[in-house]
DNA sequence: GAGTATTGGTCTGAGTTCATACCAATTTTA
DNA sequence: TAAAATTGGTATGAACTCAGACCAATACTC
Protein backbone atom coordinates (compact mmCIF):
# COMPACT_ATOMS: atom_id res chain seq x y z
CA UNK A 1 0.00 0.00 0.00
CA UNK A 2 2.80 2.35 -0.86
CA UNK A 3 2.72 2.81 -4.43
CA UNK A 4 -1.32 3.42 -4.28
CA UNK A 5 -3.11 7.17 -4.74
CA UNK A 6 -4.94 6.65 -2.06
CA UNK A 7 -4.13 4.80 0.96
CA UNK A 8 -7.37 3.92 3.86
CA UNK A 9 -6.82 5.26 7.44
CA UNK A 10 -5.48 2.89 9.89
CA UNK A 11 -8.93 4.01 11.54
CA UNK A 12 -12.49 4.30 10.40
CA UNK A 13 -14.31 6.83 9.83
CA UNK A 14 -18.39 6.07 10.20
CA UNK A 15 -19.79 9.37 8.43
CA UNK A 16 -17.74 8.74 5.59
CA UNK A 17 -18.71 5.18 4.98
CA UNK A 18 -22.71 5.94 5.62
CA UNK A 19 -23.01 9.40 3.39
CA UNK A 20 -23.05 8.41 -0.03
CA UNK A 21 -24.11 10.30 -3.28
CA UNK A 22 -27.67 10.33 -3.06
CA UNK A 23 -28.15 9.64 -6.89
CA UNK A 24 -25.89 8.80 -9.19
CA UNK A 25 -26.31 10.63 -12.50
CA UNK A 26 -29.62 12.22 -14.02
CA UNK A 27 -32.63 10.37 -14.87
CA UNK A 28 -32.66 9.67 -18.49
CA UNK A 29 -28.57 8.54 -18.18
CA UNK A 30 -30.26 5.96 -15.14
CA UNK A 31 -32.74 4.71 -17.47
CA UNK A 32 -30.60 4.33 -20.52
CA UNK A 33 -28.13 2.45 -17.85
CA UNK A 34 -30.93 0.04 -16.54
CA UNK A 35 -32.77 -0.75 -20.05
CA UNK A 36 -29.32 -1.34 -21.52
CA UNK A 37 -28.43 -3.96 -18.71
CA UNK A 38 -31.37 -5.51 -18.89
CA UNK A 39 -31.44 -6.06 -22.74
CA UNK A 40 -27.67 -7.31 -22.26
CA UNK A 41 -28.22 -9.53 -19.54
CA UNK A 42 -30.91 -11.09 -21.68
CA UNK A 43 -33.69 -10.16 -19.59
CA UNK A 44 -35.03 -8.51 -22.93
CA UNK A 45 -33.24 -11.37 -25.65
CA UNK A 46 -32.99 -10.73 -29.09
CA UNK A 47 -36.17 -9.51 -31.29
CA UNK A 48 -38.11 -9.43 -28.01
CA UNK A 49 -40.16 -6.42 -27.61
CA UNK A 50 -39.97 -3.65 -24.79
CA UNK A 51 -42.93 -2.63 -22.76
CA UNK A 52 -44.86 0.59 -24.53
CA UNK A 53 -43.44 3.71 -24.07
CA UNK A 54 -46.02 4.74 -21.46
CA UNK A 55 -45.83 1.35 -19.10
CA UNK A 56 -42.10 1.76 -18.97
CA UNK A 57 -41.82 5.08 -17.72
CA UNK A 58 -44.11 4.22 -14.97
CA UNK A 59 -42.23 1.58 -14.17
CA UNK A 60 -38.94 3.28 -13.79
CA UNK A 61 -40.72 6.52 -12.23
CA UNK A 62 -39.95 8.48 -14.53
CA UNK A 63 -41.60 10.84 -17.23
CA UNK A 64 -42.57 9.78 -20.80
CA UNK A 65 -40.40 12.63 -22.07
CA UNK A 66 -37.41 11.27 -20.18
CA UNK A 67 -37.52 8.01 -20.69
CA UNK A 68 -38.27 8.80 -24.39
CA UNK A 69 -34.71 10.32 -24.66
CA UNK A 70 -33.46 7.40 -23.09
CA UNK A 71 -34.80 5.33 -26.17
CA UNK A 72 -33.48 7.74 -28.34
CA UNK A 73 -30.10 7.02 -26.86
CA UNK A 74 -30.32 3.29 -27.04
CA UNK A 75 -32.06 3.67 -30.67
CA UNK A 76 -29.05 5.70 -31.26
CA UNK A 77 -26.54 3.23 -30.39
CA UNK A 78 -28.60 0.15 -32.21
CA UNK A 79 -30.02 -1.70 -29.32
CA UNK A 80 -33.51 -1.25 -30.31
CA UNK A 81 -35.41 -0.50 -33.06
CA UNK A 82 -38.90 0.84 -33.05
CA UNK A 83 -41.95 1.60 -35.19
CA UNK A 84 -45.39 3.33 -34.33
CA UNK A 85 -49.02 2.40 -34.36
CA UNK A 86 -51.01 0.03 -32.89
CA UNK A 87 -49.24 -3.18 -32.93
CA UNK A 88 -45.96 -1.28 -32.98
CA UNK A 89 -43.33 -0.67 -30.17
CA UNK A 90 -39.55 -1.05 -29.67
CA UNK A 91 -37.86 -4.46 -30.16
CA UNK A 92 -34.46 -5.46 -29.36
CA UNK A 93 -32.25 -5.58 -32.19
CA UNK A 94 -28.39 -6.23 -30.42
CA UNK A 95 -26.98 -9.18 -30.78
CA UNK A 96 -24.95 -10.01 -27.57
CA UNK A 97 -21.21 -9.79 -27.76
CA UNK A 98 -18.77 -12.02 -27.67
CA UNK A 99 -15.65 -10.70 -24.99
CA UNK A 100 -12.72 -9.10 -26.44
CA UNK A 101 -9.72 -10.21 -24.91
CA UNK A 102 -7.57 -6.12 -25.96
CA UNK A 103 -10.56 -4.64 -23.21
CA UNK A 104 -9.70 -5.48 -20.19
CA UNK A 105 -6.05 -3.51 -19.69
CA UNK A 106 -8.56 0.03 -20.33
CA UNK A 107 -10.33 -0.39 -17.12
CA UNK A 108 -9.79 2.10 -14.81
CA UNK A 109 -8.07 1.55 -11.23
CA UNK A 110 -11.55 2.21 -9.37
CA UNK A 111 -13.61 0.17 -11.84
CA UNK A 112 -11.29 -2.67 -11.27
CA UNK A 113 -11.95 -1.75 -7.49
CA UNK A 114 -15.37 -1.44 -8.18
CA UNK A 115 -15.50 -4.85 -9.88
CA UNK A 116 -13.64 -6.06 -6.98
CA UNK A 117 -16.00 -5.04 -4.33
CA UNK A 118 -18.93 -6.60 -6.55
CA UNK A 119 -17.28 -9.80 -6.18
CA UNK A 120 -17.49 -9.64 -2.14
CA UNK A 121 -20.82 -8.41 -2.23
CA UNK A 122 -21.92 -11.39 -4.55
CA UNK A 123 -20.17 -13.63 -2.20
CA UNK A 124 -22.70 -12.69 0.05
CA UNK A 125 -25.91 -11.98 -1.74
CA UNK A 126 -26.13 -15.12 -4.43
CA UNK A 127 -25.48 -17.69 -1.51
CA UNK A 128 -28.29 -15.46 0.55
CA UNK A 129 -31.06 -15.71 -2.73
CA UNK A 130 -30.21 -19.27 -3.13
CA UNK A 131 -31.11 -20.29 0.40
CA UNK A 132 -33.83 -18.07 0.55
CA UNK A 133 -35.53 -19.44 -2.38
CA UNK A 134 -34.94 -23.03 -1.00
CA UNK A 135 -36.20 -22.35 1.73
CA UNK A 136 -39.62 -20.84 0.29
CA UNK A 137 -42.56 -23.87 -1.34
CA UNK A 138 -42.05 -23.44 -4.77
CA UNK A 139 -44.86 -23.64 -6.99
CA UNK A 140 -44.54 -26.30 -9.79
CA UNK A 141 -44.94 -23.18 -12.27
CA UNK A 142 -41.77 -22.03 -10.36
CA UNK A 143 -39.84 -24.60 -10.17
CA UNK A 144 -40.44 -25.48 -14.15
CA UNK A 145 -39.18 -22.06 -14.53
CA UNK A 146 -36.02 -22.60 -12.69
CA UNK A 147 -35.49 -25.75 -14.24
CA UNK A 148 -35.59 -24.40 -17.94
CA UNK A 149 -33.32 -21.49 -17.17
CA UNK A 150 -30.75 -24.10 -15.92
CA UNK A 151 -31.10 -26.03 -19.10
CA UNK A 152 -30.79 -22.81 -21.36
CA UNK A 153 -27.38 -22.47 -19.73
CA UNK A 154 -26.43 -25.78 -20.37
CA UNK A 155 -27.54 -26.38 -23.90
CA UNK A 156 -26.14 -22.87 -24.79
CA UNK A 157 -23.04 -23.44 -26.55
CA UNK A 158 -21.69 -20.07 -28.22
CA UNK A 159 -20.41 -17.91 -25.16
CA UNK A 160 -22.54 -14.47 -25.92
CA UNK A 161 -25.55 -16.24 -25.43
CA UNK A 162 -24.13 -18.60 -22.51
CA UNK A 163 -23.65 -15.10 -20.97
CA UNK A 164 -26.90 -14.06 -21.20
CA UNK A 165 -28.94 -17.54 -20.18
CA UNK A 166 -26.10 -17.32 -17.23
CA UNK A 167 -27.32 -14.16 -16.30
CA UNK A 168 -31.01 -15.09 -16.53
CA UNK A 169 -30.41 -18.00 -14.40
CA UNK A 170 -28.87 -16.23 -11.42
CA UNK A 171 -31.65 -13.34 -11.75
CA UNK A 172 -33.89 -16.57 -11.43
CA UNK A 173 -32.86 -17.84 -8.34
CA UNK A 174 -33.30 -14.00 -7.14
CA UNK A 175 -36.85 -13.70 -7.98
CA UNK A 176 -37.42 -16.46 -6.37
CA UNK A 177 -36.37 -15.75 -2.93
CA UNK A 178 -39.02 -12.40 -3.88
CA UNK A 179 -37.19 -10.06 -2.04
CA UNK A 180 -37.33 -7.06 -3.31
CA UNK A 181 -34.02 -6.16 -1.90
CA UNK A 182 -31.85 -8.92 -2.52
CA UNK A 183 -33.36 -8.73 -6.30
CA UNK A 184 -32.17 -5.49 -7.01
CA UNK A 185 -28.68 -6.37 -5.04
CA UNK A 186 -28.11 -9.82 -7.46
CA UNK A 187 -29.35 -7.32 -10.36
CA UNK A 188 -26.30 -4.88 -10.03
CA UNK A 189 -23.91 -7.43 -9.14
CA UNK A 190 -24.71 -9.28 -12.48
CA UNK A 191 -24.53 -6.02 -14.00
CA UNK A 192 -20.75 -5.85 -12.87
CA UNK A 193 -20.38 -9.11 -13.58
CA UNK A 194 -21.51 -8.77 -17.02
CA UNK A 195 -19.26 -5.87 -17.72
CA UNK A 196 -16.14 -7.93 -16.52
CA UNK A 197 -16.86 -11.06 -18.15
CA UNK A 198 -16.69 -8.53 -21.78
CA UNK A 199 -13.42 -7.83 -20.96
CA UNK A 200 -11.96 -11.20 -20.23
CA UNK A 201 -12.23 -14.33 -22.47
CA UNK A 202 -14.30 -17.20 -21.02
CA UNK A 203 -12.53 -20.57 -21.13
CA UNK A 204 -14.53 -23.66 -22.10
CA UNK A 205 -13.22 -25.76 -18.93
CA UNK A 206 -14.54 -23.33 -16.89
CA UNK A 207 -18.15 -22.98 -18.28
CA UNK A 208 -18.44 -27.10 -18.00
CA UNK A 209 -17.23 -26.67 -14.39
CA UNK A 210 -19.88 -23.55 -13.68
CA UNK A 211 -22.19 -25.98 -15.35
CA UNK A 212 -22.22 -28.77 -12.92
CA UNK A 213 -22.18 -25.91 -9.96
CA UNK A 214 -25.14 -24.65 -11.40
CA UNK A 215 -26.66 -27.93 -11.21
CA UNK A 216 -25.95 -28.63 -7.97
CA UNK A 217 -27.81 -25.05 -7.22
CA UNK A 218 -31.07 -25.93 -8.58
CA UNK A 219 -30.63 -29.72 -7.06
CA UNK A 220 -30.59 -28.14 -3.64
CA UNK A 221 -33.40 -25.44 -4.29
CA UNK A 222 -35.86 -28.22 -5.46
CA UNK A 223 -35.14 -30.20 -2.66
CA UNK A 224 -36.01 -27.31 -0.38
CA UNK A 225 -32.52 -27.86 1.20
CA UNK A 226 -31.59 -23.85 2.05
CA UNK A 227 -27.62 -24.64 3.58
CA UNK A 228 -27.15 -26.57 0.83
CA UNK A 229 -28.11 -24.35 -1.72
CA UNK A 230 -25.78 -21.40 -0.17
CA UNK A 231 -22.90 -23.60 0.38
CA UNK A 232 -23.44 -24.69 -3.34
CA UNK A 233 -23.83 -21.22 -4.53
CA UNK A 234 -20.67 -20.05 -2.36
CA UNK A 235 -18.30 -22.26 -3.90
CA UNK A 236 -19.75 -21.53 -7.73
CA UNK A 237 -19.05 -17.72 -6.17
CA UNK A 238 -15.36 -18.45 -5.21
CA UNK A 239 -14.82 -20.00 -8.05
CA UNK A 240 -15.82 -18.02 -10.92
CA UNK A 241 -14.44 -14.68 -8.45
CA UNK A 242 -10.97 -16.85 -8.00
CA UNK A 243 -10.62 -16.84 -11.75
CA UNK A 244 -11.80 -13.44 -12.35
CA UNK A 245 -9.15 -11.94 -10.04
CA UNK A 246 -6.66 -14.15 -11.20
CA UNK A 247 -7.17 -12.19 -14.92
CA UNK A 248 -7.83 -8.52 -13.13
CA UNK A 249 -4.80 -8.57 -11.13
CA UNK B 1 -56.74 -12.89 -6.83
CA UNK B 2 -59.94 -12.83 -4.41
CA UNK B 3 -58.95 -11.88 -0.88
CA UNK B 4 -55.88 -9.92 -1.09
CA UNK B 5 -55.54 -6.64 -3.34
CA UNK B 6 -51.72 -7.91 -4.55
CA UNK B 7 -51.07 -11.85 -4.71
CA UNK B 8 -48.26 -12.88 -6.30
CA UNK B 9 -48.84 -14.79 -9.61
CA UNK B 10 -47.39 -18.98 -9.81
CA UNK B 11 -44.93 -18.22 -12.59
CA UNK B 12 -42.01 -15.49 -12.07
CA UNK B 13 -41.74 -12.91 -14.42
CA UNK B 14 -38.22 -11.42 -14.44
CA UNK B 15 -38.93 -8.60 -16.33
CA UNK B 16 -41.20 -7.13 -13.59
CA UNK B 17 -38.67 -8.34 -11.10
CA UNK B 18 -35.67 -6.19 -12.24
CA UNK B 19 -37.24 -3.07 -13.76
CA UNK B 20 -37.73 -0.90 -10.58
CA UNK B 21 -38.00 2.78 -10.21
CA UNK B 22 -34.64 4.34 -11.50
CA UNK B 23 -34.40 6.33 -8.12
CA UNK B 24 -36.88 7.04 -5.70
CA UNK B 25 -37.55 11.01 -5.48
CA UNK B 26 -36.47 14.11 -5.52
CA UNK B 27 -33.07 15.03 -4.36
CA UNK B 28 -33.59 17.19 -2.24
CA UNK B 29 -36.02 14.44 -0.08
CA UNK B 30 -32.87 12.09 -0.76
CA UNK B 31 -30.60 14.44 1.20
CA UNK B 32 -33.58 14.63 4.20
CA UNK B 33 -33.70 11.25 4.31
CA UNK B 34 -30.20 10.11 4.11
CA UNK B 35 -29.13 13.40 6.48
CA UNK B 36 -31.97 12.36 8.72
CA UNK B 37 -31.09 8.84 8.91
CA UNK B 38 -27.94 9.00 9.90
CA UNK B 39 -28.58 11.49 13.14
CA UNK B 40 -31.21 8.96 13.96
CA UNK B 41 -28.56 6.17 13.82
CA UNK B 42 -26.68 7.97 15.88
CA UNK B 43 -23.77 8.57 13.13
CA UNK B 44 -24.20 12.01 14.33
CA UNK B 45 -24.95 12.02 17.82
CA UNK B 46 -27.12 14.96 19.74
CA UNK B 47 -24.54 17.85 19.58
CA UNK B 48 -22.54 16.97 17.23
CA UNK B 49 -21.70 19.33 14.10
CA UNK B 50 -22.51 18.10 10.79
CA UNK B 51 -19.85 18.67 8.10
CA UNK B 52 -19.70 22.08 6.57
CA UNK B 53 -22.57 22.88 4.02
CA UNK B 54 -19.91 22.68 0.49
CA UNK B 55 -18.76 19.74 1.77
CA UNK B 56 -21.56 18.08 2.31
CA UNK B 57 -22.80 18.98 -0.54
CA UNK B 58 -20.16 17.62 -2.20
CA UNK B 59 -20.24 14.38 -0.56
CA UNK B 60 -23.94 13.84 -1.35
CA UNK B 61 -23.12 14.85 -5.02
CA UNK B 62 -25.93 17.83 -4.52
CA UNK B 63 -25.73 21.37 -5.35
CA UNK B 64 -25.21 23.31 -2.24
CA UNK B 65 -28.81 25.20 -3.10
CA UNK B 66 -30.57 21.91 -2.73
CA UNK B 67 -28.51 20.48 0.04
CA UNK B 68 -29.67 23.88 2.11
CA UNK B 69 -33.14 22.76 1.22
CA UNK B 70 -32.90 19.87 3.07
CA UNK B 71 -30.95 21.51 5.86
CA UNK B 72 -33.84 24.02 6.24
CA UNK B 73 -36.32 20.66 5.99
CA UNK B 74 -33.98 19.11 9.03
CA UNK B 75 -34.01 22.44 10.67
CA UNK B 76 -37.55 22.75 10.56
CA UNK B 77 -38.16 19.40 12.07
CA UNK B 78 -36.19 20.41 15.10
CA UNK B 79 -33.30 17.82 14.07
CA UNK B 80 -30.39 20.26 13.69
CA UNK B 81 -29.83 24.04 14.54
CA UNK B 82 -27.48 26.49 12.47
CA UNK B 83 -25.10 28.98 13.26
CA UNK B 84 -23.30 31.35 11.15
CA UNK B 85 -19.96 32.79 10.69
CA UNK B 86 -16.42 31.17 11.04
CA UNK B 87 -16.83 28.32 13.84
CA UNK B 88 -20.30 28.15 12.98
CA UNK B 89 -22.21 25.39 11.18
CA UNK B 90 -24.83 22.92 11.65
CA UNK B 91 -25.60 21.13 14.75
CA UNK B 92 -27.79 17.98 16.19
CA UNK B 93 -30.51 18.77 18.70
CA UNK B 94 -32.44 15.67 18.05
CA UNK B 95 -32.27 13.90 21.34
CA UNK B 96 -33.22 10.05 20.68
CA UNK B 97 -36.52 9.39 20.85
CA UNK B 98 -38.11 6.26 22.78
CA UNK B 99 -40.18 3.85 21.00
CA UNK B 100 -44.00 4.59 21.35
CA UNK B 101 -46.26 1.77 22.00
CA UNK B 102 -49.41 3.21 20.11
CA UNK B 103 -47.19 4.06 16.80
CA UNK B 104 -47.47 0.07 15.64
CA UNK B 105 -50.73 0.29 14.14
CA UNK B 106 -50.49 3.12 11.99
CA UNK B 107 -48.42 1.40 9.61
CA UNK B 108 -49.36 0.72 6.24
CA UNK B 109 -49.69 -2.65 4.70
CA UNK B 110 -47.03 -1.83 2.13
CA UNK B 111 -44.26 -0.90 5.04
CA UNK B 112 -44.78 -3.97 6.92
CA UNK B 113 -43.94 -5.73 3.43
CA UNK B 114 -41.12 -3.83 3.40
CA UNK B 115 -40.03 -4.18 7.16
CA UNK B 116 -40.34 -8.14 6.15
CA UNK B 117 -38.12 -8.11 3.12
CA UNK B 118 -35.48 -5.66 5.59
CA UNK B 119 -35.55 -8.65 8.03
CA UNK B 120 -34.84 -11.26 5.44
CA UNK B 121 -32.02 -8.87 3.63
CA UNK B 122 -30.63 -8.26 6.84
CA UNK B 123 -30.07 -11.91 7.52
CA UNK B 124 -28.03 -12.30 4.20
CA UNK B 125 -25.90 -9.07 4.35
CA UNK B 126 -24.89 -8.47 7.77
CA UNK B 127 -23.62 -11.39 8.58
CA UNK B 128 -22.09 -11.31 5.17
CA UNK B 129 -20.34 -8.44 6.57
CA UNK B 130 -19.14 -9.83 9.92
CA UNK B 131 -17.55 -12.41 7.93
CA UNK B 132 -15.83 -10.38 5.90
CA UNK B 133 -14.62 -8.53 8.86
CA UNK B 134 -13.29 -11.38 10.55
CA UNK B 135 -11.23 -12.62 7.10
CA UNK B 136 -9.59 -9.37 6.77
CA UNK B 137 -6.18 -8.09 9.02
CA UNK B 138 -7.58 -5.17 11.45
CA UNK B 139 -4.99 -2.96 12.50
CA UNK B 140 -4.80 -2.22 16.38
CA UNK B 141 -6.80 1.23 15.69
CA UNK B 142 -9.60 -0.90 14.13
CA UNK B 143 -9.42 -3.53 17.00
CA UNK B 144 -10.44 -0.82 19.27
CA UNK B 145 -12.67 0.89 17.24
CA UNK B 146 -14.98 -2.31 17.76
CA UNK B 147 -14.46 -3.27 20.97
CA UNK B 148 -15.55 0.90 21.73
CA UNK B 149 -18.33 0.62 19.55
CA UNK B 150 -19.25 -2.62 21.31
CA UNK B 151 -18.98 -1.46 24.59
CA UNK B 152 -20.80 1.34 23.93
CA UNK B 153 -23.82 -0.53 23.42
CA UNK B 154 -23.09 -2.70 26.46
CA UNK B 155 -23.22 0.50 29.08
CA UNK B 156 -26.00 2.40 27.44
CA UNK B 157 -28.34 1.77 29.54
CA UNK B 158 -31.75 3.60 28.50
CA UNK B 159 -33.87 2.69 25.49
CA UNK B 160 -33.33 5.33 23.30
CA UNK B 161 -29.14 6.01 23.50
CA UNK B 162 -28.82 1.88 23.34
CA UNK B 163 -30.60 1.84 20.16
CA UNK B 164 -28.14 4.29 18.65
CA UNK B 165 -25.46 2.68 19.72
CA UNK B 166 -26.30 -0.75 18.24
CA UNK B 167 -26.58 0.75 14.94
CA UNK B 168 -23.52 2.10 15.38
CA UNK B 169 -22.33 -1.13 16.15
CA UNK B 170 -23.48 -2.74 13.00
CA UNK B 171 -22.66 0.34 10.89
CA UNK B 172 -18.83 -0.60 12.12
CA UNK B 173 -18.67 -4.31 11.33
CA UNK B 174 -20.35 -3.00 8.21
CA UNK B 175 -17.57 -0.62 7.41
CA UNK B 176 -14.91 -2.85 8.85
CA UNK B 177 -15.79 -5.08 5.63
CA UNK B 178 -14.75 -2.20 2.95
CA UNK B 179 -17.12 -3.39 0.86
CA UNK B 180 -19.00 0.19 -0.03
CA UNK B 181 -21.67 -2.43 -1.08
CA UNK B 182 -21.76 -4.20 1.79
CA UNK B 183 -22.12 -0.47 4.15
CA UNK B 184 -24.87 0.67 1.85
CA UNK B 185 -26.79 -2.05 2.08
CA UNK B 186 -26.07 -2.28 5.95
CA UNK B 187 -26.63 0.86 6.57
CA UNK B 188 -30.08 0.75 4.78
CA UNK B 189 -31.02 -2.37 6.46
CA UNK B 190 -30.33 -0.48 9.85
CA UNK B 191 -32.92 2.42 8.98
CA UNK B 192 -35.46 0.14 8.53
CA UNK B 193 -34.51 -1.23 11.48
CA UNK B 194 -34.81 1.84 13.49
CA UNK B 195 -38.18 2.63 12.08
CA UNK B 196 -39.46 -1.06 13.04
CA UNK B 197 -37.82 -0.57 16.50
CA UNK B 198 -39.40 3.05 17.03
CA UNK B 199 -42.82 1.79 16.52
CA UNK B 200 -42.28 -1.52 18.81
CA UNK B 201 -41.56 -1.11 22.83
CA UNK B 202 -38.47 -3.05 23.72
CA UNK B 203 -37.80 -5.56 26.84
CA UNK B 204 -35.27 -5.20 29.08
CA UNK B 205 -34.67 -9.15 28.69
CA UNK B 206 -33.86 -8.69 24.79
CA UNK B 207 -31.67 -5.76 25.27
CA UNK B 208 -29.34 -8.69 27.64
CA UNK B 209 -29.64 -11.21 25.01
CA UNK B 210 -28.67 -9.11 22.30
CA UNK B 211 -25.69 -7.98 24.18
CA UNK B 212 -24.62 -11.47 24.62
CA UNK B 213 -24.62 -11.89 20.80
CA UNK B 214 -23.06 -8.89 20.53
CA UNK B 215 -20.07 -9.95 22.36
CA UNK B 216 -20.19 -13.00 20.54
CA UNK B 217 -19.62 -11.41 16.89
CA UNK B 218 -17.03 -9.13 18.29
CA UNK B 219 -14.42 -12.37 19.95
CA UNK B 220 -15.22 -13.88 16.20
CA UNK B 221 -14.48 -11.15 14.50
CA UNK B 222 -11.27 -10.48 16.70
CA UNK B 223 -10.13 -14.20 16.43
CA UNK B 224 -10.33 -14.17 12.83
CA UNK B 225 -12.91 -16.56 12.33
CA UNK B 226 -15.55 -15.97 8.98
CA UNK B 227 -17.68 -18.57 10.04
CA UNK B 228 -17.91 -18.30 13.56
CA UNK B 229 -18.35 -14.55 13.49
CA UNK B 230 -21.41 -15.26 10.67
CA UNK B 231 -23.33 -18.00 12.21
CA UNK B 232 -23.07 -15.66 15.53
CA UNK B 233 -24.07 -12.75 13.70
CA UNK B 234 -26.67 -15.05 11.99
CA UNK B 235 -28.19 -16.07 15.45
CA UNK B 236 -28.41 -12.27 16.53
CA UNK B 237 -30.25 -11.41 12.98
CA UNK B 238 -32.82 -14.45 13.58
CA UNK B 239 -33.99 -13.85 17.17
CA UNK B 240 -34.25 -9.79 16.56
CA UNK B 241 -36.42 -10.77 13.22
CA UNK B 242 -38.38 -13.21 15.45
CA UNK B 243 -39.18 -11.12 17.75
CA UNK B 244 -40.46 -8.45 15.31
CA UNK B 245 -42.26 -10.49 13.27
CA UNK B 246 -43.81 -11.51 16.22
CA UNK B 247 -44.80 -7.71 17.31
CA UNK B 248 -45.60 -7.03 14.09
CA UNK B 249 -47.82 -9.81 12.85
C1' DG C 1 -7.79 46.58 16.43
C1' DA C 2 -7.15 45.25 11.33
C1' DG C 3 -6.99 41.67 8.30
C1' DT C 4 -8.07 37.10 6.93
C1' DA C 5 -10.34 32.76 6.79
C1' DT C 6 -14.42 30.08 7.31
C1' DT C 7 -19.11 29.64 7.82
C1' DG C 8 -24.05 30.14 6.46
C1' DG C 9 -27.37 33.24 3.43
C1' DT C 10 -28.87 35.00 -1.13
C1' DC C 11 -29.33 35.59 -5.97
C1' DT C 12 -29.37 34.39 -10.99
C1' DG C 13 -29.56 32.05 -15.38
C1' DA C 14 -29.17 27.68 -17.63
C1' DG C 15 -30.23 22.89 -17.98
C1' DT C 16 -33.40 18.78 -16.53
C1' DT C 17 -37.38 16.70 -15.49
C1' DC C 18 -42.11 16.68 -15.04
C1' DA C 19 -47.25 16.28 -16.08
C1' DT C 20 -50.43 16.91 -19.49
C1' DA C 21 -52.32 17.60 -23.43
C1' DC C 22 -52.66 16.65 -28.45
C1' DC C 23 -51.07 14.69 -33.18
C1' DA C 24 -49.84 10.73 -36.34
C1' DA C 25 -49.51 6.01 -37.73
C1' DT C 26 -51.18 1.45 -37.65
C1' DT C 27 -53.91 -2.58 -36.34
C1' DT C 28 -58.03 -4.52 -34.63
C1' DT C 29 -62.86 -4.62 -34.49
C1' DA C 30 -67.50 -3.84 -35.80
C1' DT D 1 -64.93 0.22 -45.11
C1' DA D 2 -65.49 3.03 -40.93
C1' DA D 3 -64.73 3.41 -36.10
C1' DA D 4 -62.09 2.41 -32.12
C1' DA D 5 -58.00 1.27 -29.77
C1' DT D 6 -53.11 1.32 -29.17
C1' DT D 7 -48.72 2.83 -30.26
C1' DG D 8 -45.00 6.25 -30.94
C1' DG D 9 -44.15 11.54 -31.87
C1' DT D 10 -44.53 16.46 -30.46
C1' DA D 11 -45.31 20.66 -27.77
C1' DT D 12 -45.79 23.60 -23.56
C1' DG D 13 -45.24 25.60 -19.12
C1' DA D 14 -44.22 24.63 -14.31
C1' DA D 15 -41.11 22.80 -10.92
C1' DC D 16 -36.69 21.13 -9.63
C1' DT D 17 -31.68 21.14 -9.77
C1' DC D 18 -27.39 22.98 -10.82
C1' DA D 19 -23.00 25.83 -10.81
C1' DG D 20 -21.18 29.92 -9.67
C1' DA D 21 -20.76 34.32 -7.82
C1' DC D 22 -21.44 37.34 -4.20
C1' DC D 23 -23.08 39.02 0.69
C1' DA D 24 -23.10 38.67 5.89
C1' DA D 25 -21.60 37.03 10.21
C1' DT D 26 -18.21 35.24 13.17
C1' DA D 27 -13.68 33.64 14.90
C1' DC D 28 -8.93 33.31 14.48
C1' DT D 29 -4.20 35.60 13.56
C1' DC D 30 -1.07 39.08 13.64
Amino acid sequence: MTASPEQHPPGLDLEESVLRPVRGHHAFEACVEQLGTAIRLGVYPLGSALPAERELASRLHVSRATLREAMAALREAGLVETTRGRGGGTVVTLKPRSPSARAAARVSSAKRQDWLDALEFRRVVEPGAAALAAQLELTDVRREQLEQAHDAVAHASRPAPHRQADSRFHLTIAALSESPRLIEAVTSVQSALHEMLLAIPVLETNIAHSDRQHAAVVRAILAGRPDRARRAMEHHCDDTAALLRGLLG
